[in-house]
DNA sequence: GTCTATATAGGGATAGAC
DNA sequence: GTCTATCCCTATATAGAC
């Protein structure tokens, strides 16, 4: 099993769990490895796993959600496949938002700054998208604030009422509320 | 010190930490108490303070943002009453939501329910007021649900940023969101 | 590279003095 | 009601065999 596979076993555990929910014990049982295993990939510990579940989810982010609003196609078809990617990454909603499990507690004290900076960059990518089409540079960035919050809101909405319909709505009025006058 | 007393100081910790981070050692810490205090006061230990917390903030929620919804003012008045109510409660977005840190791992598993039954109550009574301005069942529970995301959202870009600004502009579109044509 | 076995610290929880 | 002292368990982490 490469790396990579076994990072792909570990995230859901932190997704649900959180940093302190995700415990070695957990992690494990999830990729199949002993303890022991684990220390031997992840010299670091549960920090250095943590560490490298962020990256790996970064690419991820990088690639199948911020890559399709670089195309050349119309911003709205950007933000469409853009949508997709959201939908993908989170399951529907069903899967959580690692930034907001690790921006809890202890987690919190280790990677704020790395979280703030994914936040602010994905804030940035989508205000830029929105100035593009000709909106003023600090109504494009409420714009690219209000679609992140309904996206954060949405995921816990989902989680504590085992309903995915707020999710999809959510996701649905992406397009509108990054492009269309209020 | 009474036990509401108590329970205040036991409240941010829940908050800031959620449920696995928020141990003995720190609850004890918060309220001056050494463990075994603690004990004699929540005979059900940790699981049995969780429970305490959550009641003290239902209560806490009923009667500052729910009870100026009710009251016989017209409606835009009365939300803009729940929103000081919201804004009170959330600290302008530095203190989080008990929802949303309580629905990962181990807490979520204890006290999906309650925290299910919580959210309904809120989008059901938000939802009946925008349907006495009018608005159709359907609609108004949509308008009510995407209240709900904004807030949570707001907060969880607050917590990450360390910036309390989507927070107040979220506070403010509440209205809008809740009585205004899209 | 994976395992068993183990060390050390901290978690939740209780006994019993005051 | 609050404390000190202590129990047991689990958490993180390491040693060393295979």
């Amino acid at each position: 099993m490469s790396k990579e596979q076994v990072i792909a076993k570990l995230i859901p555990v932190f997704r649900h769990y959180g940093y302190e929910g995700a415990t070695m014990s957990r992690l494990s049982e999830a990729t199949g490895l002993k303890k022991a295993s684990l220390y031997h990939h992840f010299q670091g510990g549960k920090e250095q796993i943590a560490e490298a579940v962020l990256e790996y989810i970064g690419t991820w982010i990088e690639e199948n959600v911020f890559a399709p609003l670089k195309s050349d196609q119309a911003p709205r078809d950007r933000i469409l496949a853009m949508c997709r990617g959201i939908d993908k990454f989170y399951q529907t909603g069903q899967e959580p938002c690692v930034l907001s499990v690790m921006s809890v507690g202890e987690a919190d004290n280790l990677f704020h700054q790395q979280l703030e900076q994914s936040l602010k960059q994905w804030i940035d990518t989508l205000a830029a998208i929105v100035e593009e089409t000709g909106i003023e540079p600090q109504q494009a960035r409420e714009r690219a604030e209000d679609a992140l919050m309904l996206i954060q809101g949405a995921l816990v909405l989902v989680r504590v009422s085992n309903n995915t319909q707020p999710f999809q709505r959510a996701i649905a009025k992406l397009p509108q509320i990054l492009l269309e006058d209020q």
